[in-house]
DNA sequence: TTCGCAAGTTTGTTGCAACAAAATTGCGAC
DNA sequence: GTCGCAATTTTGTTGCAACAAACTTGCGAA
C-alpha cells in the first residue's frame, strides 16, 4: 500500500493549500471527487489516510473503519460543536480538527502515521503497520520483514502475498483470492503460480524458524504457528 | 532586515495555512488585525510584502505605494471580476490572485522578491538540530553534510533529497514522494530521474563509508545502516 | 471391517526465457 | 557546474513447463 492521502472537500482553496503543504512534506495527495472515490481508492488499498472536510457532506465512517482498520480518517469541522449527524463520524475519526486548524497539527499526525503505526483517537495502535504473527514481523512503512530479529529478504510480490496472509493469519486464502489481492487487475496468472511463490516465501521464512505457511489441500494457504497436521480422522 | 510578510485577512483558516506554507519557505509571517496594523508595521520598515485577502475589506493601496515603494502588495480576489472599488487596488497591486489560487504562484512571486532583496542577506536563522543517521550528519543551517568527519560535497538538489530521506531515515520514500518534496511544484520530472540523483548521492557518500542508500525495488528509496546483507530474495 | 496398492489428484520444486526495474553513461540545455 | 532525459547495460523478478513428491480415492482380498 502506498502512502497516499485522499482529501475530500468542496473547498477548492482548502484543497490547493493542503495539497501544497502535504506535498512539501512528501505526501502524495489526491482529491476525492465524491464519496465513491473514497470507496474506490480505499478499497484498492491505495490510500493511507483520508481527510474529510466537514463542510463536504455527512459521511458515515463506520463501514470504512470496519473493513479498513489501517486507513486513518481525519475530520475537519467547521464549528467546535459538531452539527447533528456527525456524532458517529466524530467518534470514529482518528483526528478531529476544528477550523481554523493549524496545519502543523495535521502534518504532525501524518508524519507520525508514516513513521510509526496506525494512530487512533485512543493513541497508537499497532494494527497494521507492524503486522505480526508468531515470531514474524512485517513493517509496511520500511518495507521490511523480520523473523526472530533476522531480516528476511523478499521480492515485492512475495511481500504482497505474505502481507495478505498476515492481515488475517488464520484465514485460509484461496489461490484465486491471493491472485485477486496481490496481482494487478489485468494480470492473468495460473493458480499454480501462486504455489511457486508460496514456496519461495516458505523457504525464505524457514531460514529462521519452523514452517509458518500452512497448505490447506484443495483450498489454499494460510499461516500457522505450528505446522499443525490436520486433526481430521481419516475415512 | 528580515523578510516579513503581512497577511491581512478575516479568514483565520486561510491565514493559518498561508502562514504555514510561507514559514516553510523561510518567510516570517504576521497577521494584520486591521488596516492600522498594516500602517504600523509597514511604517516600521519591517514588512516586505503584504497579502490582502479580498474578502477582508476595501483598501486603497495608493497611499501605501507612494510612501513605501519597496513593499509589494498581493491581492487575493474571491471572484475573477473584482467588485467595484477594487479597480484601483488591482491596478496598484504587484500580484493579483483569484481564489482558488495555487499557493505555488504566491511562493514563486515572494521567492523572486526575496532574491532581489538578498543584497542585505544575513544568515541569522535559528539553529536547527542537525539531522543524523549512522555516521552521517547534515546541518541544514550551514547546508553541509559530513560523514565520518569528512565533508561530502552535494548539489542543492542532492541535499534536498538526502534531507528528505534523513527526516525519516528508515521510511521508504517513493519516487513520487521525493519529487513532491524536493522539486518545485511546477517542475515535471520523470520518476526515473530520481534514480540518477540517488546514484550521485550514493556515490558521494560511498567515498567515506559503506552504502547508506537502500533501494527498495518497485517501492523507492530509504536509508539503511547496513546497506543490505547481500541477501537476495530467492526467486 | 481393515489393509495394500494402483490410479488419479494436488502440491512442491527447478530451470529458464521473457520481462521489468535500476544503475550508469553521455549529451544537450542552461 | 547542475540538471533532465534518452539510451544502454546490468541486475532482479516473474510465469510457466516439466517433473517429483505427497496425498486421496477406489477397490479387491484377508
Amino acid at each position: 500500500m502506498e502512502f497516499r492521502i485522499l482529501i475530500y472537500s468542496r473547498d477548492a482553496q482548502l484543497f490547493l493549500l493542503l495539497q501544497h503543504v502535504l506535498a512539501t512534506e512528501g505526501f502524495v495527495v489526491s482529491l476525492a471527487g465524491g464519496a465513491n472515490d473514497i470507496l474506490k481508492l480505499v478499497f484498492n488499498d491505495r490510500v493511507r489516510a483520508v481527510v474529510i472536510d466537514g463542510s463536504a457532506t455527512r459521511l458515515d465512517l463506520y463501514p470504512f473503519r470496519a473493513k479498513h482498520p489501517h486507513v486513518s480518517f481525519i475530520l475537519l469541522l467547521n464549528q467546535p460543536v459538531p452539527p447533528r449527524g456527525f456524532g458517529s463520524a466524530m467518534a470514529d475519526a482518528d483526528l478531529v480538527l476544528t477550523r481554523p486548524f493549524d496545519p502543523s497539527l495535521l502534518i504532525q499526525f501524518l508524519r507520525r502515521l508514516r513513521v510509526e503505526a496506525v494512530v487512533t483517537k485512543r493513541g497508537t495502535r499497532s494494527a497494521e503497520t507492524p503486522l505480526r504473527f508468531a515470531d514474524l514481523e512485517m513493517n509496511s512503512t520500511t518495507v521490511k520483514v523480520r523473523r526472530n530479529g533476522h531480516e528476511v529478504p523478499l521480492t515485492a510480490l512475495q511481500f504482497r502475498l505474505l502481507r495478505h496472509l498476515l492481515k488475517d493469519p488464520e484465514v485460509v486464502q484461496s489461490r484465486d483470492a491471493l491472485i485477486a489481492a496481490c496481482w494487478s487487475r489485468e494480470a492473468e496468472v495460473e493458480p499454480r503460480t501462486v504455489d511457486i511463490h508460496m514456496g519461495h516465501i516458505r523457504r525464505a521464512l524457514k531460514k529462521y524458524g519452523p514452517d509458518l505457511i500452512r497448505t490447506v489441500r484443495s483450498h489454499g494457504y494460510a499461516l500457522a504457528a505450528e505446522a499443525s497436521p490436520d486433526n481430521h480422522p481419516l475415512t
